[in-house]
DNA sequence: ATATCGATTATCT
DNA sequence: GATAATCGATATG
């Protein structure tokens, strides 16, 4: 018996992104988002995502063709497309299907696995919260830990991701600060759900979340797991 | 425990 | 000038 955390970690190929989106989207659960940040690595295993399909779907930024701000979409896929929302908040997504499609897949929530003292500093969520040894009660300190990267706002916070930095990165390239990796981890179930947060196309069932997971976004309980 | 609302800015009409 | 793939604070039961 092998710990999924101990077997190789492979970072996740260009072709595993040249599928449609709902693909990806469900492939990419249980999969790592690493960051290196000086010497570090912050590592998720991403919990929850959404398909967004491309020109032919209205929710989708490139519904209306190819601009300036969504040109990553339209190129080759494996890349990141990080955008800046009410005024306050960056989102990222990894382009999918092939070159001149415009499918991506929003990553909106992680389980973090390591680094999770500067992901709390980043965050602004006092250390010591997200800490085993200070904090006492393991509700208080999950509660605490799941502040981090439980939204889409929230993990690109707490991995230091911006659109000026990381726009258009290489996500399958181990040498990238930021990429995709494997490590043979594999979700029990999978449930699919309406998008967070759209108006149009808003009853398409294309978040998909790892069934029954701590670590999704919103209230727990809320937007069935 | 749940609901509502304000912040703050890039982008498009 | 309106809107947005969000979040956290505040209000209310």
């Amino acid at each position: 018996m092998t710990h999924p955390r101990l077997q190789a970690v492979r970072p996740l190929p260009r072709r595993f992104f040249e599928r449609d989106a709902v693909k990806v989207a469900r492939a990419l659960l249980g999969k790592l988002l690493l960051r290196r940040e000086r010497g570090r690595v912050l590592a998720g295993r991403i919990v929850e995502t959404e398909a967004y399909l491309g020109v032919n779907d209205a929710a989708a930024h490139a519904a209306s063709g190819r601009t300036a701000r969504n040109a990553v979409l339209f190129g080759p896929a494996g890349h990141a497309y990080v955008y800046f929302i009410y005024g306050n908040h960056y989102c990222l997504n990894v382009s999918c299907m092939l070159e001149g499609e415009a499918g991506c897949v929003l990553i909106r929530a992680l389980e973090p696995l390591s680094g999770l003292r500067q992901m709390a500093r980043a965050r602004g969520v006092p250390v010591a919260e997200c800490t085993a040894l200070e904090a006492r009660p393991l509700r208080s300190r999950r509660n605490a830990v799941r502040k981090l990267t439980s939204g889409p706002g929230r993990l690109c916070q707490a991995l230091g991701v911006t659109r000026a930095r990381f726009n258009g990165c290489d996500l399958t390239s181990a040498a990238s600060p930021l990429h995709l990796a494997d490590d043979g981890f594999c979700p029990r179930g999978i449930a699919a759900t309406p998008r967070i947060g759209i108006r149009k196309a808003a009853a398409e069932p294309l978040r998909f979340v790892i069934a029954g997971s701590p670590f999704l976004s919103g209230r727990p309980g809320t937007r069935e797991t």
